[in-house]
DNA sequence: CTTGTATTTGCAACCAGTTTCAATAAAAAT
DNA sequence: ATTTTTATTGAAACTGGTTGCAAATACAAG
């Protein structure tokens, strides 16, 4: 529930400074109910602090992205979006005709998950996938 | 086999015209043994004819994607590459860790596949993926 | 072979995202 | 509280890819 902090201090806990636009960063997507993008992030934050720089988001982002704290997506639309991990974990099929955006549950991916690790030795990465295909009325 | 005569036909069959640019774009993705970048083929044609433009194969590219002749895949080396669709259909396991490739044969999607079409009414590009995670020794 | 027209091209400007580097500032040490 | 160390930042340049537009050209019709 309390989500920045718990952020911030995985931040700080592995030895990252708890910088003014870390945390600042940290609320915007952590406030944001749907996919917030690098530029809504920065948006939000340069109202409040003007100086701040789009490249410290994208290096941030890429810093939570590897750190397992956000989720990236890209549903299609030339820019990607982020998404707080313990938010849940689901999917999405994005129609290439219609541009439909269809929700998946998280369990349909898992036999694939177990297959790939079984018989490949591989952990996928499966958080947060955005498959493309058509849907019924556009194939 | 005689592949880039088939993906012309197949353009001027749709009412493409068959400009030079085009050809020679197609003759570089087929002779090409691996995946071929856009960069790939560009510095193939512009040796033989200067004035082409870089934004004239990403356009031809973008084209042959929309018709299903070539396949797109993202091996997360900050640039995409580009592969026939004829020559096999077959997915790639991408070591987020080493970056070790770990090639996949098609059949083992074919299950997620079946479900998308028959439980959510949706047909997936499931032709030439790449998974993200980590492998055994990455993990 | 010419003409007409719709498609395609080259070019330049643009967009999302990354990288290099010197200046700044968080946190550790004194 | 001051100094030192090291991570982080802002700024500017750069990368892969896309887009708007006017000039060129493939191809169909005469
Ligand atoms: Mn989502
Ligand atoms: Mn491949
Ligand atoms: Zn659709
Ligand atoms: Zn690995």
């Amino acid at each position: 529930m309390e989500q920045p902090r718990d952020m911030a201090s995985k931040l700080s806990e592995q030895g990252y400074r708890l910088t003014p636009q870390r945390l600042m960063i940290l609320s915007a997507i952590d406030n944001s109910d749907n996919h917030i993008s690098a530029d809504e992030i920065y948006a939000q934050i340069v109202a409040k602090y003007p100086n701040v720089n789009i490249s410290t988001v994208y290096r941030t982002l890429e810093l939570l992205k590897r750190l397992g704290l956000v989720t990236e997506t890209d549903l299609g639309e030339g820019r990607v979006r982020y998404h707080p991990a313990v938010k849940g974990h689901h999917h999405h099929l994005l129609c290439q005709g219609c541009g439909a955006i269809i929700d998946l549950d998280e369990p349909l991916l898992a036999s694939l998950k177990n297959t790939l690790l079984r018989e490949y030795n591989f952990l996928p990465d499966l958080r947060h996938l955005a498959i493309l295909g058509r849907c019924l009325k556009c194939s």
